[in-house]
DNA sequence: AGCACA
């Protein structure tokens, strides 16, 4: 059994131990270092020619002994890393426990094991000698992995198909499998292609099945492998007996009398990227552990250097997302490309840095089924990484936003080389130009959607573009080369174009546009954000567009015949975006409102001009509204927002940052029952009783900012803790009258993934335990000046929130030993840590080298001259980015609110 | 490298 098959077990077995270190002493030692992982019930430990350096040290439960094994791994031990998997076996004092102990007689049973190990072999060979897929090369070429125990299933109407190739549909089969007396039908896996189910009317008909279709190849290298399935029970009064007397019967697994059929159907419906449903899964037992790591598709590790052990255990992996790995290098690379090779068909390199174009060559070589690639951020590849993409012969999207040091003569070879891209962004790509793209325009018929934003690019490689059939998204976002004058010699659009994005070009007026557009009959989606001004002449390029759903306007300057040409479209579209347009005015937006009734989401974020009567005519018009974003609409007055509950009751996400709403405005919106994001930041004119009615009428709420909103306490925020179950995000930041009692409250909210709480005194260690113990979804993390946190709040949530990426630390009462503490939490990625007056080099030192997965690191200046320059070296070369901040230490904290219109500290500060 | 309980 290979080391990533031992399935867990609550001893583990450890290896590469110092032997020269004495028996006792070494179960002692052993029994210190591993007893903070929890109870140990016994340390084995031999010094036998075979057993010496190796131990087994038994635990009362699983979950310790798998913290020991992931936490302790290659842990340096009496000068030796030690080497930790799981035993083979159930310790006998755990047998003792159970009841399920049986003396062994020693010999005896040792020769029984040779024994049934030699007949195995013997059945083996007599198989390979007489099945029929043996003529020729002697059994299936590609190693099958299926049920270990399959040769000893039992005789089975319905028999298990393994070994197929992915294309087989259930239509072949049956044409295969029909000839046979007794056919009653096939059944295939969604989720798991490669293996089907057959039934048959009874077990004769499926042994004859069997004998015929054994080895029988639908394509060359895939020989089939049939068994009987597992038996199923139906649940007649004998095997309901059967079942209390297992689930009695600790000894005995219940689950094994579902069929693994059964098994992979549960397994469909668990959500995909639920990793804490998944691991429940497997661990219920033996076989859901195996056939789950069969099952898995997607993959998100946090380590790298696990990642050979890992991949063997997911040999079906077809998503690989390294997101969470800063540091992946060729090394890496090349043990994806061969342990994945038939599988894999996308991976994410975008977080990733390390790896040259020899570890991509290796990758795409080899993958051939590769079809999705994110190269984004791969500021250090070249040409020579272009041209190894181009052996991905079979790539559909490739993504290369940033990759600065291509060229025009990469981006070439990828044009030859991926003849069926789809999807292609080169986003940033600055040294690509019009050449680059017309290769990839003329060379790729296929493509989709190109973004093109901010290249060195003109017209001239538009012609190419716009000649592409099915060309439906195409991104040119600030791209400064192109202009009216150059627009005009275009001559025809793509007829396929859906979505065009010509935000930040400031040289295209409407006369450009229509140009570009001529001709694009099937436009959705137009984004001009941050361009020229928008006037009547809007209306001549958008007059022929019949199946426009949505216009973006952001940063605009738009005047009234600019919105009336809008309002005299033919079509009715469903989304509008005007944030931070200048010239938006009650008139225009009542006009606009009332030609578009069928709107469903509308940004009007600082249009400072609008007041009552534009709240007025868009909830009376557009009654199926579910998004309002109407942050900082200074002139609108508290008595709007009672319009919003009773005529927009479809309304999922409000905006009402910086507004005039107050607690009547409140219980009129509360009436939307299906509201899942509020923003109520900067608000200081609600209070705790209009808290209370979103709490008790808006049950899907996920999303609720409450930054700055001074007026509230720790009964407002009880209220909807309480009543809003489903929260995921919440901001409470500088917040003088919020205390421990709201965090408390908080922690019944277990879906909470981000909470900020920046700047409220009033919270301490006790409370942020509370919210440790709660919520263990916990990601993101802002407590910056929360002064009355200290390292008591830094160890329950080093213990409970283990999924903590992200943390912001800054003037919080936290020293060495707290930030040491939260270093154990696997998951953390980026920490922010300035001000923590109790905190050392040393501590600092410490605390980083533990964290291992760190990409992102926020320190004051001042720390730079005292720590080794080789531990920053250190640091950097695993992937982790110094970001020196060297603002002098803030004592009061903005006490007036002076960068309320300033811009808000939240996007400033943290990334 | 190696899977036991004496």
């Amino acid at each position: 059994m290979l080391t990533a098959d031992i399935p867990p077990n609550q001893t583990i077995y450890i290896k590469n131990l110092n032997e020269k270190i004495k028996k006792e002493e070494l179960k002692r030692s052993l029994y210190a270092l591993f007893s903070q992982y929890g109870r140990i019930l016994d340390v084995v430990a031999l010094k036998t020619p075979k057993l010496r350096g190796q131990a087994w040290v038994v635990f009362t439960e699983l979950t310790a002994a798998s913290n020991a094994f992931r936490q302790m791994q290659n842990f340096p031990f009496y000068d030796k890393p030690m080497r930790i998997q799981y035993a083979k076996s159930k310790s006998d004092c755990i047998a003792k426990d159970d009841g399920s102990y049986v003396p062994r007689e020693k010999k005896k049973k040792q020769e029984e094991k040779a024994e049934k190990k030699r007949r195995a072999e013997e059945a083996q060979q007599y198989a390979m000698a007489n099945g029929p897929g043996s003529q020729s090369n002697g059994g299936p070429k590609v190693p099958f992995h299926g049920n270990p125990n399959a040769q000893e299933a039992a005789p089975n109407s319905i028999l298990f198909i393994q070994n197929l190739p992915h294309e087989t549909t259930s239509v072949m089969l049956q044409l295969l499998f029909e000839q046979y007396p007794g056919f009653r039908e096939v059944r295939m896996v969604d989720a798991k292609p490669g293996i089907a189910f057959v039934e048959y009317e009874d077990e004769d008909q499926s042994s004859t099945a069997m004998q015929h279709l054994q080895g029988f190849k639908i394509t060359p290298q895939y020989p089939m492998a049939i068994t009987f399935a597992k038996k199923g029970a139906p649940m007649n009064s004998q095997n309901k007996k059967k079942m209390q007397s297992l689930f009695s019967d600790s000894s005995s697994n219940p689950f094994d009398i579902l069929t693994e059929e059964i098994v992979l159907k549960i397994l469909d419906h668990l959500e995909n990227d639920d990793a804490s449903a998944r691991k429940s899964f497997s661990l219920t037992c033996k076989t859901f552990y195996f056939i789950e790591s069969r099952h898995r598709k997607i993959l998100r590790p946090l380590r790298t250097e696990l990642l050979p052990r890992v991949l063997h255990r997911y040999p079906f992996v077809s998503h690989l997302d390294l997101s969470l790995c800063p540091r992946v290098d060729d090394n890496t690379l090349n043990v994806i490309s061969s342990t994945l090779k038939a599988t894999l068909s996308s991976i994410n390199l975008s977080r990733s840095r390390f790896f040259t174009n020899v570890g991509l060559s290796s990758l795409f070589v080899n993958c051939s089924s590769l079809v999705e690639v994110d190269l984004s951020n791969g500021t250090q590849l070249t040409d020579l990484a272009a041209s190894a993409i181009a052996e991905a012969k079979n790539l559909e999207r490739l993504r290369l936003a940033r990759c600065k040091l291509i060229t025009d003569m990469g981006i070439g070879c990828i044009a030859v080389g991926c003849r069926n891209l789809r999807l292609l962004c080169l986003k940033w790509c600055l040294r690509v130009g019009d050449l680059g793209v017309e290769l990839i325009a003329l060379k790729c018929k296929e493509i989709r959607s190109l973004d093109l934003s901010y290249l060195p690019i003109t017209e001239k490689c538009l012609k190419s573009v716009l000649q592409l059939q099915y060309l439906e998204d195409l991104i040119l976002e600030g791209c400064h080369g192109i202009d009216d004058d150059g627009l005009s010699t275009l001559e025809q659009s793509s007829k396929s174009l859906k979505m065009l994005n010509l935000s930040n070009c400031q040289n295209v007026t409407c006369v450009g546009l229509s140009s570009l557009t001529n001709g694009a009959e099937q436009l959705e989606q137009l984004i001009l954000a941050y361009g020229s001004v928008v006037t009547a002449d809007i209306a001549k390029c958008l007059h022929n567009f019949s199946k426009l759903q949505s216009i973006k306007l952001d940063g605009c300057l738009v005047t009234l015949s600019g919105i009336k040409a809008m309002a005299s479209l033919n079509t009715s579209v469903k989304e509008l975006s005007f944030s931070k347009c200048l010239g938006v005015t009650d008139e225009g937006l009542s006009l606009l409102v009332q030609s578009h009734k069928q709107l469903k989401k509308l940004d009007i974020t600082c249009c400072r001009k609008i007041t009552y009567t534009s709240i007025d005519s868009i909830t009376n018009s557009c009654t199926s509204l579910t998004s309002l974003r109407m942050e900082s609409c200074s002139l609108v007055p508290k008595e709007a927002f009672v319009l919003i509950g009773p005529r927009c009751p479809y309304l999922e996400d409000l905006d009402a940052t910086d507004n005039e709403i107050d607690d009547k405005g409140l219980k009129s919106i509360s009436r939307c029952s299906k509201l899942s994001i509020l923003k109520l930041g900067i608000c200081s004119n609600i209070s705790d009783e209009g808290l209370a009615y979103v709490g008790s009428c808006c049950s899907m709420l996920k999303e609720l900012d409450l930054y700055r909103s001074m007026a509230i306490s720790d009964a407002g925020i009880t209220a909807v803790a309480d009543g809003c179950p489903a929260l995921e995000m919440i901001n409470i930041a500088y917040n003088d009258k919020v205390t421990d009692k709201s965090l408390t409250s908080l922690s019944k909210c277990s879906m909470l993934k981000e909470l900020e709480i920046r700047g409220c005194p009033g919270v301490s260690s006790i409370g942020l335990s509370a919210i440790a113990m709660g919520c263990k979804q916990l990601t993101v993390l802002d407590i910056k000046k929360c002064f009355n946190i200290d390292d008591n709040g830094m160890l329950p949530l080093a213990q409970f929130s283990r999924n903590l990426k992200q943390i912001n630390l800054s003037y919080c009462s936290v020293t060495d030993i707290g930030l040491v503490a939260l270093a154990s939490i696997n998951s953390l990625q980026n920490m922010t840590i300035l001000h923590l007056a109790g905190l050392t080099p040393n501590g600092l030192a410490a605390a980083l080298l533990a964290c291992r997965g760190l990409m992102k690191l926020k320190l004051h200046a001042s720390f730079k001259p005292l720590l080794p320059r080789s531990f920053l070296e250190y640091m950097e070369a695993h992937g982790c980015v110094f970001h020196w901040r060297d603002k002098a230490f803030q004592k009061e904290m903005d006490p007036k609110g002076w960068n309320l219109h300033l811009g808000r500290s939240t996007s400033t500060e943290l990334p």
